[in-house]
DNA sequence: CGGCCCCTGTTGTATATACAAGTTGGTATA
DNA sequence: TATACCAACTTGTATATACAACAGGGGCCG
């Protein structure tokens, strides 16, 4: 394998664009299995821990599955669908060069009822913190944020100023997330809502739904609602 | 660092585990510098290449960050949301353990517009595929998928039994998608589309705009339509 | 014919060693 | 005061070696 300085990239780089190489050109279809390690290792001529790292990467991103002492197999293509990690829609906003301003409705402590006993992992009755934020792109509503947060995780949540900071960086800050999960739907808003989002009768709403826990401490649960024709939730990936 | 035989992780998982246990903790804050490579091998008795395959998988994992020579820094929570890989709707009705069926409205040969010209990488007037397909989950349809293909990446698209093999499955075959796009929104269906999926009056879609490319090679461009009340995306992911 | 054992080949983990490439800080000189 | 150089420390990559753990196939024995 060549190593010659002409900006190339490293060994192990070089292996994983030749075995992609080899799946995306049809010539090792799913179940194949691959080459092992040491026959890579003569093939290639360079070292099995190079040719290892490189098998070992494209098994975490995905193209390769792996089983100790049988082989490696060119995985079939995953058929999953997931929102990757969290999003600050104050940054999202700027990235778009546009200015975000927040409505605060109300930012408060409350008594958990029974639903939000269970998502946050606590009581019935026992005190935890409720806000109600609108945030807008140039003055324009784009998300009805919906917020519980757990006392234990966050306790001077109250004492911060939401014009100033999103609940979410402030959060990411008090709690680092170790674990989230979401949950992505079209609802047609209650008058309410709509009012707020400054929406026309018989338009929809893309709610996410968002829990997340701190090291294995349950954080916070947000009802995020965005006016359908407003906002997209998207992304590009690379294989 | 302990490595007695009682079920333990390997060395390389209790120095992940142990750096996210203190960055989660709040030791160490973000952009803090954490200790280097040689320090830690000091500290946690274990080789350097085992603290340097940890901060590596951390680092791509998004805990932390490194500058080669200056040295490796607790990184920010990243602030994005994306849809991270393809769904196949056959296999996600399965999971449930419902009934995966498909209506064939039309699988056709077309010649490019405008918009799906620019979407496949093609001049108007070429020839492309289209399908439009209803799925149903034990009898209920609960996805409109709209397809376009590009002849170059999957010239056998007209061939295939769709009500065996969803157009999905088959551009995975096909097509091994090297990168992809998601945009995700809510919207109110047409008349045609709320018929075809068995919806009332006035309910919302979520709806799935889905783009794959294959080894640069534009592949697919489908518009996925979901009834609101009866489908949701999401997903669970661990720091 | 079936089961068990052994051998071979495979992947998984760990360490040591070496060198490359980059950063940073301090010192010396102009 | 500015610039350049050097040393030390950092991360990045590569290889060799060793051993553990697992899978699979073949042969032998009951």
């Amino acid at each position: 394998m060549s190593t010659s300085p002409a900006a190339e990239p490293p060994l192990y780089q070089q292996v994983k664009d030749y075995i992609v190489g080899r799946i995306v050109a049809g010539d090792w279809p799913e179940e194949t299995k691959v080459p092992s390690e040491n026959e890579l290792t003569r093939e290639l001529k360079v070292s099995r821990m190079t040719v290892h790292r490189a098998l070992r990467e494209l098994t975490a991103e995905g193209w390769l599955e792996r089983v100790q002492g049988a082989g490696t197999f060119v995985a079939p293509p995953k058929p999953q669908s997931e929102i990757l990690a969290v999003r600050n829609i104050a940054e999202e906003i700027a990235a778009r060069g546009h200015a975000h301003s927040t409505e605060i409705l109300y930012v408060r402590r409350e008594r958990a009822r029974a639903l939000e006993a269970q998502l946050l992992g606590l009581e019935r009755g026992d005190p935890l913190f409720h806000s109600l934020i609108v945030h807008r792109e140039n003055g324009v509503p784009v998300q009805l944020e919906d917020r519980y947060v757990n006392p234990q995780a966050a306790p001077d949540y109250l004492e911060q100023d939401f014009t100033a900071i999103t609940p979410h960086s402030y959060l990411m800050q008090a709690a680092p997330i170790s674990e989230a999960e979401h949950v992505v739907t079209a609802v047609m808003p209650s008058a309410e809502e709509r009012k707020l989002l400054g929406m026309k009768a018989g338009e929809p709403c893309l709610e996410l739904r968002r829990q997340t826990w701190s090291g294995g401490l349950p954080v916070t649960s947000a009802r995020l609602l965005h006016p359908g024709e407003r906002y997209r939730l998207g992304g590009r990936f690379a294989g």
